[in-house]
DNA sequence: ATTCATATTGATAATAATTATCATTATTAC
DNA sequence: GTAATAATGATAATTATTATCAATATGAAT
């Protein structure tokens, strides 16, 4: 059995002429079980230790491929891009916490856009397809 | 007269034991009567025709000052970072539609907020400080 | 006004992140 | 199995930004 993801996956690749690989494949299967917010750097380390020939310009290839084919996304916090996150798993509709202490990112339930979303459309005649929604503050731990 | 935002730049230099020059001052005179956003290079470009001995070093030096004081702001649009906009009118009360066809960018209104921040408070208890908001899609030239 | 400690400046070297190139290898359609 | 072509890793190239440094400008104290 094939998951919807998967199949997202080798869609993508059968529409652009591209192929699969065993790299490719374990690097997908890799970051599809993976939680939260991850960099390439991150990545590259993990994947180095138990593929040590790993390029990391393949880690970039791959990485653009799963972004390109909407199965990533690319979130930038504060002045720091290259934050990557599974999009399957209700990434339109959360935003993100950020701390601006500790760093630590907080998802958050975001149903507001659902109303707003008409209003928007009606205002600027504007059509949403995505949308960002970060805050910046203190977390409980670093409050006191 | 000295108008408020001046005094927070001077502010911030006497509090940092830095020094007025000719160039800071001018360079800071001339992004203070800018509208809308502009990157690094854009004002690179628009002051060496002025001031041809500026050296790109002093923009970037400059920039983090002015952001520094919070009179600057930076965004990042989508996989592009380095905007920068005045943080004076209104730059914590309004959101940005992002055109993903000609990558034009429309400020709009924003107090939904507002409603949503004892929500978030109370929820995660997390404090506010400030936030940021984008709506991606097609804006209502490039629809058809 | 002169002196003096120190900040600013432009040029440029250094760094970091990402992308392009290229020869070799792997994959797929036939 | 063969041929066409995509994927790969190593590394060069590119881009954006920051650090270094010698020369100059600034401002405070006198």
């Amino acid at each position: 059995m094939i998951t919807k993801i998967k199949e997202q996956y080798l869609d993508h690749i059968k529409t652009n002429n591209l192929k699969s690989s065993k790299r490719r494949d374990f690097i997908f299967d890799f970051i599809v079980q993976k939680k939260g917010h991850f960099t390439i750097d991150d990545l590259y380390q993990k994947l180095l230790v138990i593929d040590p020939d790993i390029g990391i310009a393949t880690i970039y290839r791959t990485i653009r491929l799963l972004v390109d084919c909407e199965i990533l996304i690319e979130h930038t916090f504060g002045e720091k891009k290259g934050f990557f996150e599974l999009s399957n798993h209700h990434s339109l509709d959360h935003g993100h916490l950020i701390c601006i202490k500790c760093g630590k990112i907080i998802e958050f339930d975001n149903e507001l856009i659902e109303n707003y979303q008409e209003e928007l459309k009606k205002k600027y005649q504007f059509k949403i397809q995505s949308y960002k929604f970060e805050v910046y503050g203190i977390c409980r731990h670093c409050d006191w």
